[in-house]
DNA sequence: CTAGCTTACGGTATTCGTAATTATT
DNA sequence: AATAATTACGAATACCGTAAGCTAG
């Protein structure tokens, strides 16, 4: 199977006539036909029913036409993403946790990013602080959340809650967590009154960052300003 | 873009070197460098980084490489999709699972979906709750069933076992689990009937259902009746 | 006979494999 | 020197366009 394939079918399928639907595609009938024949034996169903005064989509066809059209439209967005990453967009956040993390504060956290940002992927890994420090460095991880230890190595970290949890990110990528936030085509972390550099494409926010405000009514209002 | 590319990609993704690459995809390193490079400048990213000890890939690569994957996977399921549609079926449903179900229970509702409406496919996945949550935003599955897990994502769960087992699915398709009805060119899974129906009752359907045959034989027949 | 899809055939473009080239350890 | 990726070039494959063939009304 092939693209052009694909693109092909869709058109016949549009026009139900193969003349215009050459027109279209800027090709002949015949490399038209050949290309909906070709189609047909890869995914082994008839697609088009054949009949004298036009051409008609099977059963199998009207199920195909919305798969069709769903994998180009992946394949833009794939192209789109890829693009948004070559400049410096990142749509997701790899967060190293240590082990023993308060996990109510971060199950709330994490809970407020999906609601607000839902097309940003989390994604959580526990591991001890040293493979922490190291995964950073490897750019496995965006970030990292550890209990306070007085970290020395060339690494960024600030107190983000009043229980000694703080956030650890690489030296030359300074910016501590609060809240998630969609650009254009990819997300950033904004570090409000924390930090304003630039993390390898992850933009501050300009905006008022307020990512604690709606956690538990325990820590509520606590966190990045004190 | 074609297909070769992107299963090019993928191999070279996961070899991290052209040479072994090459081997899995059955062509030369010549070949394969060409269509990595084409790939590239068709997608406008450089996907991999070439180091002087072996091949690395890029952030671009990485954000790629999930959509890629993503790519042909649509594509295998549309075959599915083809092939069932030609083969009589009318509607389909694409149920992730998590690991460590029941497949005892499920095996049975099947059974009984596959009894009142035989015309309607199902198919399982299993892959983890994280995936099955990506997947049903990306309509590669209509419905999930995992560990109750309070679920608060943009999903509607709803409890369908007293064992804490629950149903997701995208929230603006309104369905939940327990029995199938036939929809205009799907099906959906209508909600609150295994709440309310004596699963004793349920029996393994008789002759061979085609929607069993990816279980595993050793719970074809099982049943709900504990 | 006409309309419309399909098959036959020759030319162009893409891709492959072999081999030479470059670069790094 | 050796390993690994990239270019160079002839051969095989795929695709297009023109033209002829088939079928229904």
């Amino acid at each position: 199977m092939n693209l052009r394939h694909l693109r092909c079918f869709i058109t016949v399928a549009e026009e139900l006539h193969f003349g215009r639907a050459a027109e279209r595609l800027h090709i002949e009938q015949s490399p038209l036909s050949r290309a909906i024949k070709k189609l047909e034996s890869n995914v082994g169903a008839r697609l088009f029913e054949r009949t004298s005064r036009g051409v008609q989509l099977t059963w199998a066809g009207k199920v195909f036409i919305e798969d069709a059209r769903r994998i180009l439209l992946v394949i833009e967005q794939a192209k789109g993403n890829v693009r948004a990453a070559a400049a410096g967009f990142r749509g997701r956040l790899r967060i190293a946790l240590s082990d023993g993390i308060a996990q109510a504060r971060l199950t709330a956290l994490l809970a407020l990013c999906r609601e607000e940002e839902p097309d940003i992927e989390i994604r959580l890994f526990e591991m001890p602080l040293s493979q922490q420090l190291k995964g950073l460095k490897n750019d496995l991880y965006d970030a990292g959340f550890t209990l306070f230890d007085g970290l020395k190595a060339d690494v960024v970290a600030q107190p983000v809650w009043q229980d000694p949890i703080v956030v650890t990110i690489p030296s030359e990528a300074s910016f501590a967590c609060a809240q998630v936030r969609r650009t254009q085509g990819g997300a950033e972390l904004s570090a409000g009154a924390l930090q304003s550099r630039d993390v390898r494409g992850v933009r501050p926010a300009t905006g008022t960052p307020a990512a604690f405000h709606r956690l538990p009514t325990s820590s509520r209002g606590t966190c990045l300003d004190h």
